[in-house]
DNA sequence: ACCATTTGACCGTT
DNA sequence: AACGGTCAAATGGT
């Protein structure tokens, strides 16, 4: 759970901090257009909300006080980093829908100088460093559970239909690999983004069999609500090939939405408590 | 305008 | 240095 927010949050400061970026260079002093920054700004709000769950669920009687406490200052990091990057994007709001270019200079520059402090793990010339890494050698970062299917095309199916799973996926990637004769394709869970969704997978079209897809799939979905229309994955033609159990057996079911759907066994359920300042 | 895909560049690991 | 994974500008579609 909390690794999971730390990768979406990380993953959003990179991309805010690569879109600022972006606009700068491009258009150095340029104004950024409505439609770009109200996408930045939905962005960051989300993230923040999901900081707010995180710390609410944080706030449930904790089995370690030591990792809580760890958690709770992560939590506030996430929080305040939030708060003043909006606050940066809103500054305007008041009188034009612009980014202050001078704002953005400096943010670049010298993002300490203005008190940022939980922007001082950002540098513009690479990106956000996890700020547990620092402090704590344990290297657990591949933790996202791997399951590889194996699928063969229907006589009948086309490829298109052939690859679909019941998700919906942006390819954002493709690759010729060594041996092999047909080129790997990555896809991420569309709603990585705007509901945190981790999700990803390869395709993989087989050299000798020209039929048969290897579909590694990694993550869970945390997209899916189960209003009404939850579409289950076609199994047609699967063979599982390898699984691996979850490592994280007591969230995640319905991702971040843990708190509002699952409440946690020990958690009598409450309406959120107003997030200390 | 908005969105997904394409595709060469880029980057971290080995 | 090479490989595999990811990024992001260009592109094409609606």
């Amino acid at each position: 759970m909390v690794d999971d927010l730390k990768i979406v949050y990380i993953d959003m400061m990179n991309q805010a901090a690569r879109f600022i970026q972006f606009a700068w260079r491009r258009h150095h002093t340029r104004r950024l257009r409505e439609w770009e920054q109200k996408k930045l700004i939905n962005e960051l709000t989300h993230g923040r909300e999901l900081a707010e769950l995180l710390q609410f669920q944080l706030n449930t009687p904790s089995f370690s006080s030591l990792h809580d406490q760890a958690r709770e200052m992560l939590v506030q990091k996430i929080m305040s980093s939030y708060e003043k990057v909006l606050h940066m994007l809103n500054f305007n709001n008041s009188s034009s829908s612009t980014l202050d270019p001078q704002l953005t200079g400096l943010m670049i520059k010298s993002p300490t100088s203005l008190g940022m402090s939980s922007w001082s793990n950002l540098d513009f010339e690479g990106s956000v460093k996890d700020p547990l890494d620092l402090k704590d050698g344990s290297k657990k970062r591949k933790t996202l559970p791997i399951r590889t299917v194996i699928v063969n095309t229907p006589p009948g199916a086309g490829l298109g239909e052939m690859l679909e799973d019941g998700y919906s996926w942006r390819k954002y990637g493709q690759k010729e690999l060594l041996g092999a004769k047909y080129p790997r394709s990555y896809y991420k869970c569309t709603h990585r983004y705007d509901k945190g969704c981790l999700a990803t997978k390869q395709v993989q079209r087989s050299d000798e069999d020209p039929t048969i897809f290897e579909i590694t799939y990694r993550g869970h979905h945390t997209c899916t609500r189960e209003t009404s229309t939850t579409i289950e994955p076609k199994q047609h033609n699967i063979y599982q090939k390898q699984q691996q159990p979850e490592p994280s057996p007591l969230n995640l079911k319905k991702g971040l939405d843990i708190v509002t759907q699952e409440p946690l066994p020990s958690l009598s359920f409450r309406p959120p408590s107003p997030p200390p300042r």
